[in-house]
DNA sequence: GTTCCGCATGAATCGATAG
DNA sequence: ACTATCGATTCATGCGGAA
């Protein structure tokens, strides 16, 4: 039977195993979110692609992505092209019409907006601070569930504590940032606006209790080359999937997807095809796990 | 003579207006900033062009644009493709590619992040928060002057006034602008930063006293719709240009380009199809010059 | 002189309705 | 069927007036 299997990670090629509908059947995800590996002009022993076949390279494998999606499941690939000879690349664009010719509708472009970016100085160019987060999708109606990232009203380190009691406040500042255990749910119910499509993480701590994120950054950081927070996939998650849906990423890298399913109680599916991400992915998720079921925490949703 | 004539502007099409090498010489402008009509479904009797046909009516404009920018000058388009059926439009990525195969080397998209943008809620997407700002050039070796835009306002305070006291600076902004004192002692504490390229004017008053930017938000925010605040071409100005160098705007609008450049000291060449703005955009630049000209005032750079 | 509250409004988007 | 118009929805910000 066709059927999936679900929180497991698969250590290969995407364009191999994807392919595989006994393991993989149509229409079965929910949400395919991916931060895929980084054209390069270096030698590609390091599971980078050469800027000028990256699209060659990566429509065979959404080829996969799209038929394995849920009719109404969403795409999200975090990708930003990095300069060569002082020139953006134009692989990203290129890529966005071919994945149109292939019949994704593209819904929009989040921008990630990393205000504590990596430092440097060229003088050409300033730092690169933010990355897009390319939305498609196979129907114009897809699910999306606004009210899981409904935001505080407002300028949030100017007005938290407007809306915040007194009591929270002062439990707040004596806790001197480095412990949140304040519930979130304090300033949750207080009045909350739709966000926009500029992501900005302006609080590491801002869904997760301080031992979660940690432990979490400190295995999505370490040894991998494009790591994004907790936060990021986090997001996606709460907008496009409900509790239990399952969510996809076939460019696992060090786990960081899978960490954040489970702490949104999602079921996860990755896919890395190096190797020796393996001790750190299965770390990463049994730490997460760990956490999860055995301490005190405070999750939205 | 092929000579430049610089504080001008021009009523017609930039379609043919540009062509004219008497009146624009090659290699004379020094930055390029403008702000085109977005691509509209509806008719085109106002300005607007069809989306299909976007691409086809910019590129005759930007050959234009290549041949009288200087070798080492910078030409910004600021521009955002609307939703059109569910979907985010292709023209501007299109362009891109269209404007490389020009010759124009791409050398960074900065994200201009509007903070307040227009309200919103519809079942697919969120609030458009951010718009493109994409630096296009002729060569390489490009000019850039990186200090212009990394002078924070802890060093406009101690450099402009010196010769005035912290509480003089306090009481003199108090006497035009009741609702600034508080604004202004935060400045004159703040540390500098390093820029990048996410673009966020969190100060409205960053760059000009109070009464020059009031007057000025006045000239192209409350009479007529202001596509973008003084403060993205200016900044533009200070990183791409001098004193005294020459800007263009091709689609001028309101006149919001030509009065940045009044404002920092640089020479504005602006073009606008449409005569309904050219009371407008006399308005702003009489009032931006006689506000610069009669009072005393304070401009970095 | 300062803070707070209320109100107007702006490069918007979708879906329904009308022609 | 296709196009044009309109109503409902939504929030950061600046401004004026009041306490």
């Amino acid at each position: 039977m066709n059927t999936l299997n679900v929180n497991k990670i698969y250590y290969g090629d995407s364009l191999f195993l994807l392919a595989d509908s006994n393991v993989f059947p149509d229409d079965s995800i929910d949400l395919i979110f991916t931060s895929p590996p980084y054209a390069d002009k270096r030698i590609t022993s390091y599971g980078g692609v050469h800027p000028n076949k990256y699209v060659s390279w990566f429509i065979p494998i959404a080829a996969h992505l799209k038929r394995i999606l849920k009719p109404r499941g969403s795409f999200i690939l975090n990708i930003k092209e990095h300069p060569l000879e002082g020139e953006r690349q134009t692989y990203v664009i290129e890529l966005i019409l071919e994945l149109k010719k292939q019949g994704w509708l593209w819904i929009e472009e989040y921008c990630w907006y990393k205000k504590n970016c990596f430092p440097g100085k060229w003088p050409n160019r300033f730092r690169d601070a933010w990355e897009r987060c390319l939305h498609f999708t196979k129907r114009s109606d897809f699910s999306m569930y606004q009210d899981a990232v409904r935001v505080p009203i407002g300028d949030w380190s100017t007005k938290r504590f407007k809306s915040m009691s007194e009591q929270d406040y002062i439990r707040y500042i004596s806790k001197n940032n480095k412990h949140m255990t304040r519930n979130v749910s304090n300033w949750l119910g207080k009045k909350t606006v739709n966000p926009h499509n500029v992501l900005v993480f302006e609080e590491e701590h801002f869904l997760y209790p301080s031992n979660v994120i940690e432990s979490a950054t400190q295995c999505s950081n370490r040894n991998h080359s494009a790591p994004f927070p907790l936060e990021l996939p986090s997001w996606f998650m709460r907008l496009f999937t409900e509790e239990n849906q399952v969510v996809l990423d076939p460019f696992l890298g060090s786990g960081t997807t899978a960490a954040a399913a489970i702490l949104l109680n999602r079921k996860y599916i990755g896919v890395e095809i190096i190797p020796e991400y393996r001790t750190q992915i299965e770390n990463c998720i049994s730490e997460v796990e760990s956490l999860k079921n055995g301490r005190k925490h405070y999750l939205i949703r």
